[in-house]
DNA sequence: CAGATTTCTTTACGCGCGTAAATTTTTTGT
DNA sequence: ACAAAAAATTTACGCGCGTAAAGAAATCTG
C-alpha cells in the first residue's frame, strides 16, 4: 500500500479508472454502486490510501454523517460507559460521532448544541442535564437537528426517548428491600438534577403503600452534580438526627448511596446484610463503581446496552428516513445483589 | 439581535459594512484588525448572528483552530477530570477541542489519530496508553501534527511531554507511611499499561533503601485497564497467601487501591490508622473517587490544575509559533491524608 | 437479439471561504 | 501639514468535493 501520495478525488478517480462522481457516489454509500465498480475503488484503495477531505465533503452535503453524542457530565462514569457504547454502535454504521459533555451547567449546554449546529449533524444523541436545562434552547435544537433524547426526559422532545423504567427500577429495589428485612427509607436530593428522581420517588411510595407500610422520604439539600458529597453530608446529617425510620435506606442513586457508605464508616455505623450490621443500604443505576464499594453496593442496574443499542438504532434509522412518531422507550433494570443489603 | 438570516460572510460583509477579506481576517483572529473595524463588526454580530462555516473555513486554511485532546480511557474519571480542564483553557483561548478516547485498545488510538488527522488539527494534546501503544504509529502522527504528550511519557515524542513526577509522589508518600508506622510493600500489577508505574516502583526502592528498610513488592496478574477488578483479585490472593511482609500496603495507583480495599473488607480486614486496625493501605493519584472509599483513601494527588494548564500554555504557545526543544516537565504531588493510612 | 433499465461518464457549476496582489483609504509620526 | 506606514478594499482565483443533466455504456429482460 501507499506508493505515492493522492491529492483529492480526481487523482484518485484517475487512478481506479472510476469517474469523480462515481467515486463520490461511493464514499457516500459503498452500497450504491455496481459491485464490479465497488471492487475496482476498493482495489485501488488498498493501493494507494486516499481518504477524502472532511471538509470538502461535508461543505455541500444536505445530510453529514456527523453524529453528536451530548452528556450531562463525562467525569460520571456512567455516562462516559453509555458513551462509549454509543461511539462505537455510531463508528460501526458508518457515522462519525462527536462526543461533548456539558459538565453539569445548562449554559454549556446551550453552548455545546450551539457548537453542534454548525458540524452540521445528521442525528445527536442527547442526554440532557434535566431540570436546569434550558427548555427553550433544547426545544429550538430539536426543532431543526434530529434528536434522540436519551437517559432522562425531558417534555416531548426530538424524535423519541429511550432510557430506563424508573418505576420498575425502584419498585422491584423495593420489593426486595421489602421482602429481605425491614421496609426501605427513601434518601434523595430535595431539588434532584434528573428527572428520573420524581418518577422513582412516586415508585417507591407506591410500592410502600401496597406492601402496607408507612414511606420515610429524606430530602437533604445540596445543588449541582457533586452527588457522592452532597450524600455524604446528607448521610451524616440524616444519621446524627436519627432520622432514618427503619434500618434499610434506599438512595435515589448509586452516587448518593455511594456518599452515603462513606457517611456510615465515618460515623463508625456498619453496612450489611449480615447479623452484624446496623443498617441496609441500596442505591439504583449499577454504576460501573458500585462493585467496588465497601461493602459492595446492592443496586438495580441499567441495561446499557439495551439502552444504548434502543438508543443509536432508533436514531440512525429516523435518519435513514424511516420516520415514526414521537415515542418512549423505557427499559427494564436488572436487580444487582451485594453485600450492603 | 437575529432579525434576518444571514447565509454567508459576504452577506455579513455586507451588513456590517466591512469587506469581505477584512471580516475573514477578523474570525481568523480579532486582534487583527483595526479597533474600529473590530467595533463595528461585533456590533453587526450582536444583531445579526452569523458563524462562518466552519467546514469552508477548515478547506483552505493550513493552519485550522482545531485541537485534538486524546486520552486512553474517558470511562476513568482521572483522565475525563483532566479532559475537562484542557478541553475549557482550548475554548478559552479561543481553539476548537474535540475530545477523544482510546478506550484501552492500542488499535483504537491508532484510529484516533487517524481520524484526527482529517480534522487538520493545529495541535494535539495526547495521553498515551502507554506500553501498549503502537510506538511506530506514534510517532509518524507526532512527526506530521504538532502533538504534546501528557501524563504519560512514551520516548521523547512530539513537542514536549508534561506530567507528573512519579519518584516524588511515591516518595514523598513512601516518607510519609515510613515516619508515621510500618514500612510500606508495594502492590502493583506485574505488567502495568503505563509507564509512570516503573518510576513508581524504583521510586519506592530507592525510599526504601534510603530508610534502611527491606523492600517488598507485589506485582499481581492481570492485563488491561480494570484496575479496581485487578486489584481485587490480586489483593484476595496476596492476602490470603500472606504476601505483605508488614501491615502498610502502598499501591501503585489509586484504582488498583481502590480494588485491594474491596478484597480486604471481603476478608474481613480492617484498613485504617487506627488502633484496631490490621493493615494501612495508600493510594496515588488522587483519583476523584479516592474521597469516598472506606476509609476514604490516604494518596498523593496529581495538580490537577497545574499539569492541564501547563499542558495547554505549551501546545498552544508552540502553535502560535514558539518553538522550543522538546522539554519534558514534571508536577509535584500533594499529598492528601485520610483515614486509609 | 432488440428494447428497457441500470449504471457509469462527461461536462459543468456552485458551495463558502482562504488568500494573494494591486490599489485606495486611513492612521501615524514629526 | 506632509510623507511614510498601516490597514482596508477591490478583484480574482482556487480549494476539494457535491450534485445535476445529458449522453454513453453495460446489464438485465424475454
Amino acid at each position: 500500500m501507499s506508493e505515492a501520495k493522492i491529492k483529492n478525488m480526481e487523482e484518485f478517480s484517475a487512478i481506479s479508472g472510476i469517474s469523480r462522481p462515481t467515486v463520490s457516489k461511493y464514499f457516500h454509500d459503498p452500497e450504491s454502486v455496481r459491485q464490479s465498480t465497488r471492487e475496482r475503488i476498493e482495489k485501488a484503495l488498498e493501493q494507494y490510501d486516499y481518504r477524502p477531505n472532511i471538509f470538502a465533503m461535508n461543505q455541500n452535503r444536505k445530510l453529514t454523517k456527523n453524529v453528536g453524542i451530548v452528556v450531562p457530565l463525562l467525569a460520571d462514569p456512567y455516562f462516559a460507559e453509555i458513551a462509549r457504547n454509543l461511539e462505537k454502535r455510531c463508528i460501526d454504521a458508518g457515522y462519525r460521532p462527536t462526543l461533548f459533555s456539558a459538565h453539569g451547567d445548562p449554559d454549556l449546554e446551550v453552548d455545546v448544541l450551539e457548537n453542534l449546529r454548525s458540524l452540521k449533524p445528521a442525528g445527536v444523541l442527547l442526554a440532557p442535564l434535566g431540570r436546569a436545562s434550558h427548555r427553550d434552547a433544547l426545544k429550538k435544537f430539536c426543532d431543526d437537528v434530529p434528536t434522540l433524547i436519551f437517559d432522562s426526559s425531558v417534555d416531548e422532545l426530538g424524535i423519541a426517548f429511550v432510557g430506563s423504567d424508573n418505576f420498575q427500577f425502584t419498585s422491584h429495589i423495593s420489593d426486595y428491600l421489602c421482602r429481605t428485612g425491614e421496609p426501605p427509607c427513601f434518601f434523595e436530593m430535595k431539588t434532584p438534577a434528573n428527572p428520573n428522581a420524581h418518577r422513582r420517588r412516586q415508585s417507591y411510595l407506591n410500592a410502600m403503600e401496597s406492601f402496607g407500610y408507612e414511606p420515610q422520604v429524606i430530602s437533604i439539600e445540596g445543588e449541582g452534580w457533586s452527588f457522592e458529597e452532597i450524600g455524604r453530608l446528607g448521610g451524616h446529617e440524616a444519621l446524627s438526627k436519627k432520622q432514618f425510620s427503619t434500618n434499610t435506606i434506599l438512595c435515589s442513586n448509586d452516587r448518593l448511596a455511594i456518599g452515603l457508605l462513606t457517611a456510615c464508616y465515618e460515623q463508625g455505623i456498619k453496612v450489611g446484610r449480615s447479623a452484624d450490621c446496623a443498617i441496609r443500604v441500596a442505591g439504583q443505576d449499577g454504576h460501573p463503581h458500585s462493585r467496588y464499594t465497601c461493602p459492595p453496593l446492592t443496586t438495580i442496574s441499567h441495561d446499557y446496552d439495551a439502552v444504548s443499542k434502543h438508543a443509536a438504532d432508533t436514531l440512525l434509522s429516523a435518519i435513514e428516513g424511516h420516520v415514526e412518531p414521537w415515542k418512549s422507550t423505557r427499559l427494564e433494570g436488572k436487580l444487582i445483589l451485594r453485600d450492603s443489603a
